[in-house]
Parts: C-alpha cells; structure tokens; sequence
DNA sequence: ACCCATAAAACTCAATATGAGCATAATCGC
DNA sequence: GCGATTATGCTCATATTGAGTTTTATGGGT
C-alpha cells in the first residue's frame, strides 16, 4: 500500500481561479503529487507542505484535507509497482502567484470545469453539450425507471427543467458528466480495466467537455471547488487570498471569481462591512481609473463576535 | 503501512444522539474498526460497511467520509507490528436502534462531551473544571504572546469572555483540552511517548472532563459531531435518522439534539413546513398525552426547489 | 478648463424573514 | 367537566434582503 499526497493550491489572480499544476507522463496537467514518506513525515500535512516545497518551490500557508480516495482501481497498474495506491487530497489557498518554475503552471479553474463559470450569464456549453450528453444518457437506460432517476439526477446537478443552480455541487457535476462519459477521463479509464465497462461513448460529432487532467486529478479539483465555495460562505477565507489591504471591489472579483456568480455590489459592501468582516484602514489606494477606494483589512476580531463569520452570499445578482 | 477504517455511527433515540461503540482492551469504548483488505474491498466505503457488519451485526445506509488521521505516533507501538496505521474515519447515520450483540452498545455521545450539550442551559461542567482548567493551561504559558493566544483560542472555542458559542467547533474545544491536558487521552498518550511531552498535568483536585474512549477515538467522533451540526443546516440529513412518518416536534427533538440547543417551536414549524422540506400526510399520531398530531413525511422534491436545503437553525432560543 | 468614463460611497424603499409571544384546539386521565 | 399536555394558528415589532438612485472623487482626453 502507498499512501499519495495531493495538493489542490489555488489563487485567484486576474480575476480567475487558478490551480497549480505540474508537467506529468501523458501531456496532462496534473496535481502537484507525491508519496508519503512512511518514516520520515510526522504528518500527513507536513509531508505534503514537503513534496509542494520540492515539486513546486512553493512554501504553503493556509491547507486543509479534503478526502481521501481510495478505489482499488483508480490507478493504472504498475504505476506503482502494482501497489495500492490511496491518495489523500489536500486544498491550500495561496496569496500571491509566484513565477512558475519549470513544468509547473497556474490554469483557469474554469478550463477545467467551464459549465461552473456563471459570471456572464449561464455557460454556453451547458445548454450545448452537456445538456444534448445527458439527455442521451437519460434515454439510454432500458428501464424507465432507471429513466426517471437519471433525470432527477441530472436535473438536480445542472439546475436543468426549472431546478435552480446550485454552485457547490461541483462534485457531483463532475461525477455525473463522468457517468455519461463526457469528459474525456470516462473514456480513459474504461480502456484501461475492461472489465466494470459501460460507459457510453459519446459521438465523433459532440467532443468532450472540458480540459482533462492526469488520473483522478480533476475529480480531486472539483471536490475541492466544491468545498471553497461552501466555506467562503462561513469561515473567512477568502483572505487567505487577498493581499493585507485591498479594496472592497477587490474582494468582491475574488469571491464572485470562486463562486462563479456576479454579485450586488452596493449589497455586498453593507454585508461585509456591517457584518463586521473588514475595517477601513485610513489609507487610499494609489490605484487605476476612478474614484479613489479607500483600502480594508480583514477584521480579525469577528471571529471572537459571530458564530461564523463568512461573506454568505445573499447579495446575488438575479 | 495499514489502512484502517474507522466508524461513527450515529442514532438519536430518547432525544439524546447515540454513538455505537465497542469494547476494546483496556476498557474502554472504541468505534468499529478493522483494516482495509487490499486485495478485497473494492471501496473503502464498502470495506467500512464489511467490517462493520461483521463487528455489530448492522447493515448501513447513510455513510459519508469524514477525516483521515495519519499522525506517526497516533497508535500505541506493537498494535499493528509497529507499522504505521493511516485510519479513514466514517460518518453513519441509522434510523433505529437494534438490540445491540455482545460488546456493542450505544453511548450517550454528551457523556464523551458534557460541555457540547446545552439544551438545559450552559453546562454546569464549563463554569466548572473547564474554565478552571482553561485558565490555568493560559496561566502556565511563560511568554505573554502565547498567554494571549491562548487566551484568545480558549474564548473563541468555548465561548467565553462575551464570545458567543459555536455550536459547530466540537473539534476546536476537543483539541483545546487536550492540549491543556484536560482528557484522559493526553496523560495516556503522553506516558506512552515521553518524547514530545510537556502535557500538563491536571492536579488531583480537578479530575478530567467527559468519558474517554480508545486511542483517538474520541477526536474521531468530535469531528463528526461538528460535521454532522453543520451539516444538518444545509442537507435534509436529519430524515436519516428519523422514520419515515413522524411528528413535527419529534423533528424538532432530533434536530435539537444533535445541535445540543433549544429551539423555538412555532418558529422552527413554521421554517420547516413554509420551507417545503416536509408534508403532512393526512393521517394522524395514535400517540402520547396532548392533541393528536399529524404525522408529515420528507418532502423530497424540495431537493429539485431550493439550493441547500436544510433545517439552518433560525428557531434558535435566547 | 471642461466633459466623460469609471468607481466609490451614501441613501432609499419595498418585500421578506426572524424572534418572541399569545390564543385556541384536541386529547387523555381522572 | 377539569386540568394537564401537546398541536396548531395568528400577531407584531424588528432585522435582513434585493434592487435601485444619487452624489462624490479621480484621471484622461480635447
């Protein structure tokens, strides 16, 4: 058995999610990975903050463990002499983006997961493949139950037949595309174990959705998307990615970059503000176009106020 | 290397939450536990369910991952033959209670956390040895940075000093005491690694807080009692654990008692019912002392209405 | 110097949601 | 029929949302 490190590091920077990834085997992107050091790392965490110090020169601040995947055959055999492999996926927010050393890059969390980007407005490729991809899904069961589970499943996930959006589920997006075999890694993986193989092969004419990753990988990404948007919603850390000072519109890009949804911006100064999450700092930012903003800081003393002090999304654009 | 596979399977009858144990060496609770097989559980949710199916004679429904604990010295040297073990901790949720077989039974989960329950009011044992205890781990700190924050952690965990109380941090205050050396856990690990220890050491005046359980165990369910709080707040978890008919205030009790709080019952009706999380099925309670109640039922199609639909505890009693 | 684009910041206001009660309705055991 | 017990209905002040409008500063052209 080999237990395998993951780390999901994100920043957002231009207004984007990013996720650092390294060069690995099949010209895929991949997590930053590596095998726990069974004598030598104390801890899960620390031998993790050990393989993204040596793969990606990145020192970690604030992580998190995410889930533990653990299928027999979620690695292809031989990777690793044959062995087991149970990863354990950890999330880590990081400030700034540092140059990228070699094989290493940031990508938009969105190529990825396109169809999770709702900023401008519902994604195209939502009503385009996904919906024609589950909609043959759906038809392709035999039994009408199995019909109507599939539907309610795929309404639920995509908010599709008067369902409304629901922008956690990221996971259960992925997973649900993976069954109907629109990402590319549904196809991967049934070539390599012949055996538990049924997923239907989507068509030469309706490519797959998304840009795929090694592995599990991208599975392991939408899980941790999932649980950044739940938890920006209660504890506060977004500021995890945000400089010392910065504007309240600052702010705002960064949780609406996570969220994948636009925000009232009037409504989400009030929330933050009263809601005794930030403070000014007396100074203005020396900034771009514009009325001068004056520059806040995080307000560490609401943790000691409120249960749980996080930017909650009410303040939604409709 | 060893995987083991810990369970925290939950029940709420009498209107307190249950945690089924097992009896291990040296007389204490244990949860089930067993090491994956790697040649033969396909999942690690599907080793989960053989090992406990084996342990307690109990056949799971509602299971979802928890935490996987990986410290080095986490296990008493010699267990598994001194190979590392990496635990994957489970959250179950059962609907009844069966007669427990030999060496199972169910433990009130507020005798392992006295100070989580405050249904009757603040816990007398927090104005007690806690606070007591609290205030003397602050003291010993020799520099003043760390007495402050420690200070700081202590008010933030358990409320105190104007702070409110957060029902969520079950995981915060259990490693809060442990680290002040008030669990039993603490001396016991700290004889049997003299290395890293500098536990105090609590006087014989003030004995320990809550029932102890083996090895990590009792961190094992402190995590689920906090994810299992909050997460009652935005899934329809809660039907898990009732039958499939019930009263409203029957809701209302289990609700309550995880959450270890009060609530307001017109409010916390009229939330559930206007909420459309529940429907009343015409019939009626052949019941207990009062006017006869109708009985309601989940209403699953909230699931396809509302983004997080969940019992998110407005209703609270002040 | 003046106009304009771009943001920030300050206010309004109607529609809901929440927190806390009071009032009335059915049962059961005497 | 009385009181205990629980269910269910209804009210009401206050807070929180959602969605704007208005006013205030700057910098960059022309």
């Amino acid at each position: 058995m080999v237990i395998g490190l993951n780390a999901v590091i994100v920043a957002v920077t231009e207004e984007r999610p990013r996720v650092l990834t390294v060069d690995r085997a099949p010209a895929h992107d991949a997590l930053p990975f590596g095998p726990l050091d069974v004598e030598g790392d104390r801890t899960l965490e620390l031998g993790l903050r050990r393989w993204v110090r040596e793969q990606t020169a990145l020192e970690l601040g604030y992580v998190e463990q995410l889930y533990t995947f653990g299928d027999r055959d979620r690695e292809p055999r031989g990777r690793w002499g044959g062995r087991r492999v149970l990863s354990v996926g950890y999330l880590a927010l990081v400030r700034e983006v540092p140059a990228a050393v070699g094989g290493v890059r940031w990508r938009d969390v969105y190529a990825l997961f396109p169809w999770e980007d709702w900023r401008r407005g519902r994604p195209p490729v939502l009503g385009g493949k996904i919906e024609r991809g589950l909609a043959r899904w759906v038809r392709s069961a035999a039994e009408p139950g199995v019909r109507r589970a599939r539907r309610e499943r795929a309404d639920i996930s995509f908010g599709l037949r008067g369902a409304p959006w629901d922008g956690e589920r990221v996971l259960d997006r992925y997973e649900l595309l993976y069954e109907a075999g629109l990402v590319e890694e549904a196809h991967r993986d049934r070539e390599r174990r012949p055996g538990g193989a049924e997923t239907p092969s989507a068509p030469e004419a309706d490519p797959l959705v998304g840009r795929p990753m090694s592995l599990d990988h991208r599975r392991i990404l939408a899980t941790a998307l999932g649980r950044l948007r739940g938890k920006i919603r209660y504890r506060p850390v977004v500021f995890e990615l945000l400089p010392p000072a910065f504007r309240l519109l600052q702010l705002q890009r960064v949780v609406e970059a996570l969220a994948g949804v636009e925000l009232h911006k009037q409504n989400f100064r009030r929330l933050v503000e009263r809601g005794g999450l930030v403070e000014g700092t007396g100074k203005l930012d020396p900034e771009t176009g514009g009325r001068p903003a004056e520059l806040f800081r995080f307000r560490r003393e609401v943790l000691r106020e409120r249960p749980s002090p996080g930017v909650g999304l009410p303040g939604l654009r409709t």
